[in-house]
DNA sequence: TTGTACGCGTTATCAA
DNA sequence: TTGATAACGCGTACAA
C-alpha cells in the first residue's frame, strides 16, 4: 500500500514551498506558468489527489449535504434522489444519504451525525412517526441552511417543497364531477398524515365548487397501503345497494389497486359500475386493468427544486423562506371512464 | 447564528485542556468521573457537537464509505441501498452517494471526488459504457478497499457479490424445457456487459445439459431496455414461420416486456402460441398481462453482503479477496404456461 | 512570483 | 488523572 501523496511532497520534491504547489494545483493567477506545469505534472506522476477533509477543515466549507430519505425503497423517492444528485453533481457537492426507516429516533440519529459531519446543509423529508420539532428547530437555530421537501414541516423557519396535494385532489375530483359522476366516495389517508388531510380537503373543495352536497358515509378512512384500499371499499360495498357510490377517490394508487380488487371480487366491472382514480401515478397504475387515471407527482422535480433552493441558501444567493409547490398532473387513463 | 462551539472553548470555560474534555466526551477511563460530568453537562448546555471533519483529519479515517450507483430509479438498487444503509447504520458508517447515471465518464469524476473525501472504502457497480479498469486498477494499488456489487469486474483484485446470472440462466431455462418446450429463443443482453454473457452462458447451458441443439438464429442480442426487448422480438418474427421460437428467455424483465408486445401486435398469444420468462422480477412482472415468470434476485441481500465485506476488509486488512453469490429463485407465473 | 507563519478542531504522545 | 506539544493537510494573510 502506498502511502498517500500530499502537497508537502510535492513541494520538497520539487524544492518549492507548499503553497506554490497549492496555488499551482488550484489554478491560481499568481503563479508562473513554468512553476504551474512542473507541478501539475509531478502530481499527476505522483497520483496525488487533494485531501478534500484538510481542505473542509480550514475553509469550513465541506461542499457535501446532508439527505434524510424516510423510505427508499417507495419508488417516489429514488426519483426524488435522482433530481437532487442531478443539482448536486453540477454545481459541485456531494450527497450524504441517510434513510430514517420511518422511524423518528433514527432519523435524529441521522441529523446528529450529518451536524457532526459539517454538512453545508440539510434536505429533509419527515419520518411519519415524528412528533417533536424541536430538533429541526435547533438545526434552524444554529443557522445550518435546511429545506423539507414532499413531508414538510411548516411554521418554523424553514423553506419547504412539497405537492399541491389539495389543489390536486380537487382537480381529479372535479373530472369526475366534469364527466357526470356525482356520488362520489373518498378513501382516506389517515387523518394525522398530512397528505391524507390535504387530499380530503381538494375532495371536500371539488364538490363544494360543484354544488354536490357532501356525504359522510361516502368518506370511509382508509390506509395507504393496498390493503387499506381493500378493506375500505369492503365497507363502502357494505352500504345498501341504492347507496353505492359511482365513482372513487382513493387517497393513493396502491389503496385504489386494493379497492378494485374488491369491486372485482362482487363482479362489478370498472369503470362501468364504479369508476375510480388513485394519487401518485404508481408505475403500475397504467399496467393494471383497466389503467388506473391518477395524478402524477412530479418527484424529480421536487427532488431539483428543494436542493436548488438549499444551495441559493448556502451560497447567500438568497435568504428568503419560501413554499414552493409542485404541481401534481392528471393523467387520464380508463379506470374512471372518462376516455371517449 | 451562534458561531460553532468547539472543545476549546468548553476547556477554556473549564479551566482545563482541551485533552481532558476530549476524554471526556469520547468516554475514555482515564478521567475522573467528577471532571467528565462537568464536561458532559457544559458540553450540553452549550449545544456541543464534535467536529468530525477535524477527527478525521487527525485520525485518518472518515467513518464513510462511497457508493457508486448507476441508475437510481431502476428499483434494483435502492433495494439494494437499503441493504447497505441497515448495515452502515448499525456499524456506525455514512453512505456517500453518487450515481453515475450510466456513464463512464461521470463515474470516474465520483470516483475521484470519492477519493478526495477519504473515504474508507467503496462500493462499485459499474456504469454499462465503462470500458477502461484502470481506474479501478489504480484505486486497488492505493489500497483502498472496493468491492464490486451487481456489475462487477473480475480478475482485478476486488471482491464482489453478485447474482449468479448464469445458474440463474440456467434454472429458468430448464423450467421451459422440462415443460417440454424445445424451440427457445434468446434475448441477449449486451455482449460486453458482464450479465449479458453470463445469461447467455447459462441459457446454452440449459440446452446442451438436455441435449437441446444450440441454434444461433434463435439467439438474438438485443439490449436492456424495454424497447430493444421489441425491436429484437421483431426480428425472431421476421423468420419463416416454421423457425419461429416456440419459447423466449430474455434478458430482462424489461426486455420481456417490449417482446410481449411486439408478440402481442403479430395477434400471437403467450403463452399460447409462445412462451416467455424475464429476469429480475420487475415490479410490473406480476402485473403484466400474462403475469411473467422470471428469476427474484435478493437486491437486498446483495447490498448487505457487499457493505459487509468492505467493513471487513476496513476493519480488518486480511480478509481476502472474495467472490460472493446471492442465489436466484425461480418465480413461476402464467407467461411461461407451465402453472397447470 | 514565491515564501513564512499560523490556524482550522481534533487526537496521540509523552511528560508531569 | 491531567496537561503541553505536535501533528493531520491544507489555505489565508502577509511579508519578501
Amino acid at each position: 500500500m502506498t502511502k498517500k501523496v500530499t502537497a508537502k511532497q510535492i513541494a520538497n520534491i520539487l524544492g518549492i514551498s507548499t503553497m506554490t504547489v497549492s496555488r499551482a494545483l488550484n489554478n491560481r493567477p499568481n503563479v508562473n506558468e513554468k512553476t504551474r506545469k512542473m507541478v501539475v505534472e509531478t502530481a499527476r506522476e505522483l497520483g496525488y489527489f487533494p485531501n478534500h477533509i484538510a481542505k473542509s477543515l480550514v475553509l469550513r466549507k465541506t461542499d457535501t449535504i446532508g439527505v434524510v430519505v424516510p423510505e427508499i425503497t417507495h419508488s417516489f423517492f429514488p426519483e426524488v434522489i435522482r433530481g437532487i444528485e442531478e443539482i448536486t453533481y453540477r454545481r459541485g457537492y456531494q450527497l450524504i444519504l441517510t434513510h430514517s426507516a420511518e422511524n423518528s429516533s433514527r432519523e435524529e440519529d441521522a441529523l446528529t451525525t450529518l451536524t457532526s459531519m459539517q454538512v453545508d446543509g440539510l434536505l429533509i423529508s419527515t419520518a411519519q412517526t415524528v412528533e417533536d420539532y424541536g430538533i429541526y428547530q435547533q438545526i434552524i437555530n444554529r443557522g445550518l441552511p435546511l429545506v423539507f421537501y414532499d413531508r414538510c414541516v411548516k411554521g418554523i423557519g424553514a423553506s419547504c417543497v412539497s405537492l399541491d396535494d389539495e389543489e390536486s385532489a380537487c382537480l381529479v375530483t372535479e373530472h369526475l364531477i366534469q364527466h357526470g359522476y356525482k356520488k362520489i366516495a373518498h378513501l382516506s389517508g389517515p387523518e394525522r398524515v398530512l397528505i391524507g388531510k390535504a387530499r380530503l380537503n381538494g375532495f371536500e373543495k371539488a364538490l363544494r365548487n360543484n354544488q354536490i352536497p357532501f356525504n359522510q358515509k361516502l368518506v370511509v378512512e382508509a390506509g395507504l397501503q393496498e390493503q387499506d384500499g381493500y378493506v375500505a371499499m369492503k365497507k363502502l360495498l357494505s352500504l345498501p345497494k341504492d347507496e353505492w357510490p359511482r365513482a372513487v377517490v382513493a387517497v393513493n394508487d396502491p389503496a385504489a389497486f386494493g379497492a378494485m380488487k374488491a369491486i372485482n371480487e362482487v363482479g362489478l366491472s370498472i369503470p362501468g359500475d364504479i369508476a375510480i382514480v388513485g394519487f401518485s401515478d404508481d408505475i403500475r397504475a397504467e399496467l393494471i386493468e383497466p389503467p388506473l387515471t391518477t395524478i402524477r407527482q412530479n418527484a424529480y422535480e421536487i427532488g431539483k427544486k428543494a436542493v436548488e433552493k438549499l444551495l441559493d441558501l448556502i451560497e447567500n444567493k438568497e435568504s428568503g423562506i419560501e413554499e414552493i409547490v409542485v404541481k401534481g398532473e392528471l393523467v387520464i387513463r380508463r379506470s374512471c371512464g372518462c376516455t371517449e
